[in-house]
DNA sequence: GTCTATAGAATGATAGAC
DNA sequence: GTCTATCATTCTATAGAC
C-alpha cells in the first residue's frame, strides 16, 4: 500500500506524472498490474494517495514560524524563512509541485478526503502569512510572486540557480509593499 | 496546411494540449487521419507548427513600445502596457499560453525552424524591457513576477479577475525596484 | 492476494489502390 | 491527395482460476 505509492513516485519522477503506467507499476512491486487493484480501485485512487502525502509533506516543510531567530528577526526574517522553505519544497520534487499545485492531470479530482489535506495546508500558510502581516489581496500577490519565481525556475533553469538568487530581492520587495508599518532595524541588513 | 493548424486550434482549446487526436483532427477538416500525414509528417510536427504560430502572435501582441502615450508616459506607463498586453496574450488563450510557455507535451522539442521564431519573440520582449530600463536579473524577476500572476489566474481562478486585478499594482512595485533614478513626476498617477 | 487470460478501447503511423 | 485496410502498440480494467 505505502510501498505502491513510493513506487510511484519513483516512477513518476523518472517518466514523468502522465507516464505513469499501472504495468510499469506493478514491476516496480514485483507484481502484474491487475494485482494493484486490490489496493486501489484505479489510477486515479493512487494520485490521489499521491497528493494526500504530498500535501502532508508541504505542512510538514512548512514547519512552525520562527518566533524570533538571530539578527533577522521579525516580520521580514519570517518572510525570509517562508519564501525559502516553499521554494525549496517546490524544486526539490518537481513533479510533486506539479501534482500539488498545477492542473496536469486530465480528469484528475482529488477526492474529498485528500482536498481536506490540501485546505489544510493552504490554512497553514494562511496562518504563517497572516503572522508576518500578509492579508487579503496580499496573500494572493505573495503566492503569485514565489510560485512564478518557481516555475520559471523549473522552466528554464532546472537543477540550476538562476531565479532561486532572486528569492530574497523578491521577498524584500513584496515586504516592503505588504507589511504595513515595518520598524526601521529590521530594514538594516540586507541579504543578496 | 493552414487549415488543419487552425482546425487544431479549436480542437485543443476543447480538449486540451495534450488530447490532441489525428482521428479527430481528421474528422475537423473533413477527412481521414491519414491524409493528414500529406502535409505533416507526424503529430509534432502539427505542433510545431503551432508554437511557431503562436510566437509570431505573440511579437504581434506585444507590438511596438508606446512612445509616450497620455498622463502616464514614461517607463511607468511603458511597462503597464507591456504587462497588460502580457497579461491579456496569455490569459485569452490558456492552451496558447501552455504551448508557448510551459514544458507539458512529452517528447515534444520545437524544430530549429520553430525555435527561431520563439528567440525572436523573447528579443522582442527583452528589447521592451531594456528600454524601460529593466535589464540582467531584473528581466528574470520580471519575468517571474508576470508569470506568476498569469499562473495563478489560469489555475485558480479561470475566467474570473482576481489576480487580474494585480497587475498594476505589481508593476508598480516591480518598477520601484527595476527601474533606476526614477523621475518624480512619473510616479504621480496611481492606477487601482 | 496474486496469477493468467482477455476484453475493450484508444492511439500514431504505414502500404498501396485509385 | 485522399481513400481503405491494417499494423503495432499501449493502456485501464474485469473475470475467474488457484
Amino acid at each position: 500500500m505505502d510501498e505502491v505509492v513510493a513506487a510511484a513516485w519513483v516512477l513518476v519522477r523518472a517518466q514523468g506524472l502522465a507516464g505513469l503506467s499501472m504495468r510499469d507499476l506493478g514491476e516496480q512491486v514485483g507484481m502484474r498490474a491487475q494485482s494493484l487493484y486490490s489496493y486501489f480501485a484505479s489510477k486515479h485512487e493512487i494520485y490521489d494517495a499521491m497528493f494526500a502525502e504530498g500535501n502532508r509533506s508541504f505542512v510538514e516543510a512548512m514547519g512552525e514560524l520562527p518566533e524570533s531567530t538571530g539578527p533577522d528577526s521579525g516580520p521580514r526574517g519570517a518572510a525570509h524563512t517562508m519564501a525559502h522553505r516553499f521554494f525549496e519544497f517546490c524544486t526539490s520534487d518537481p513533479v510533486r509541485y506539479q501534482l500539488l499545485f498545477q492542473r496536469t492531470i486530465p480528469d484528475f479530482v482529488p477526492s474529498e478526503r485528500s482536498y481536506a489535506v490540501a485546505r489544510e495546508a493552504y490554512e497553514v500558510a494562511l496562518v504563517q502569512l497572516g503572522a508576518i502581516g500578509i492579508t487579503g489581496p496580499g496573500v494572493d500577490l505573495w503566492t503569485a510572486v514565489v510560485t512564478g519565481l518557481v516555475d520559471q525556475q523549473l522552466s528554464n533553469d532546472p537543477g540550476g540557480d538562476r531565479w532561486a538568487r532572486l528569492v530574497d530581492r523578491a521577498v524584500d520587495m513584496l515586504v516592503a509593499e505588504l507589511v504595513p508599518h515595518l520598524p526601521e532595524n529590521t530594514r538594516t541588513r540586507s541579504r543578496t
